[in-house]
DNA sequence: TATTGTTATACTCTATAACTATA
DNA sequence: TATAGTTATAGAGTATAACAATA
């Protein structure tokens, strides 16, 4: 509500269009709820992480790597919702900047073993970090019980993303 | 079945498959969690809504445009997250449909306001039944109250995305 | 034949910058 | 000078398809 920013000469005397746009039918879509959100926090988190070089998917698939040692790039495409392709590039970005490595396991040399090197383990701390940290607004208006209920929901939600492949 | 986090020694742990993928720390992002049932229900909305020939954003813009009749492009702009110059085609697109159209408002003949015609009304009301539609898995798993809550939760999330910039 | 990974390619989405016209 | 809209352009991000090596 309050539009002075510090800063700035007096904001612009905008006509009352930004807080009374009315979001219709989409006050009940999820999916559009979810997005708008989702956006705000994607941007607040690139923005912090921008001095690591991190791509989208990057921080995602360090995380996954270092709590999977020896996760496949084909697993690990599936995890993250990118295809094997993508996961090809990213993985070399990952090598490239010494976070990641390839190894061939002994058993299948078809595919990849991935691991996170110590300096990744490190970046990965690091970025975790300023997740949370460009969280923590949302964090901070939400009580401590919001919070759980919060997770709670995410992880029905997301488990309810598949029941159906089993029907 | 917690494998021994990267252990030298450790054998060469041999594929979990998916259902046993730990999420490490990206268990506490809430952006990662959000991320992933956004993908979600975006596919599945964007595959029931393909015969429409409905964009990203073209939906979400017929709510706007539906709800707040002589909307401008850029307020649209604003709260789509789109840049000005990104809802040009979008709105170029809507009107090509015969969906939405530009009207020239008598006060200010720089602005163009953006209706809804029936034909667009009708469209919106079939997107809006497939996106319900595709959140049908999600609503199924979750209480009336758990639904409720879920809605809270996001109005609370949503606004204090905000708050920082009157700080 | 199926699976893992790779390459090459093309497409979609979106922002940026410079511009016009109104105010 | 500031705002609404437009155009042209470039870049990021991602998927697709064809392929090689291995199982």
């Amino acid at each position: 509500m309050a539009r002075q920013a510090a800063g700035k000469i007096a904001a612009p005397p905008l006509e009352a269009d930004d807080a009374e746009i009315d979001l219709g039918i989409l006050n009940d879509v999820i999916g559009f709820r979810i997005r708008r959100i989702q956006n705000h926090l994607s941007r607040a988190f690139l923005a912090r992480a921008e001095r690591y070089g991190v791509k989208p998917g990057s921080f995602s698939a360090m995380a996954l790597i270092s709590a999977n040692p020896g996760i496949s790039q084909i697993a690990l495409s599936r995890e993250i919702g990118f295809d094997k392709a993508t996961v090809v590039a990213l993985i070399d970005g990952l090598e490239r900047a010494g976070w990641a490595e390839r190894r061939r396991p002994p058993g299948d040399r078809r595919r990849y073993a991935l691991y996170a090197t110590p300096k990744g383990q490190d970046v990965l701390s690091d970025l975790r970090a300023q997740a949370i940290d460009a969280e923590q607004p949302i964090r901070g208006a939400l009580t401590a019980v919001e919070l759980e209920q919060l997770f709670g929901l995410l992880d029905k939600i997301y488990a309810s993303c598949f029941v159906d492949l089993a029907t």
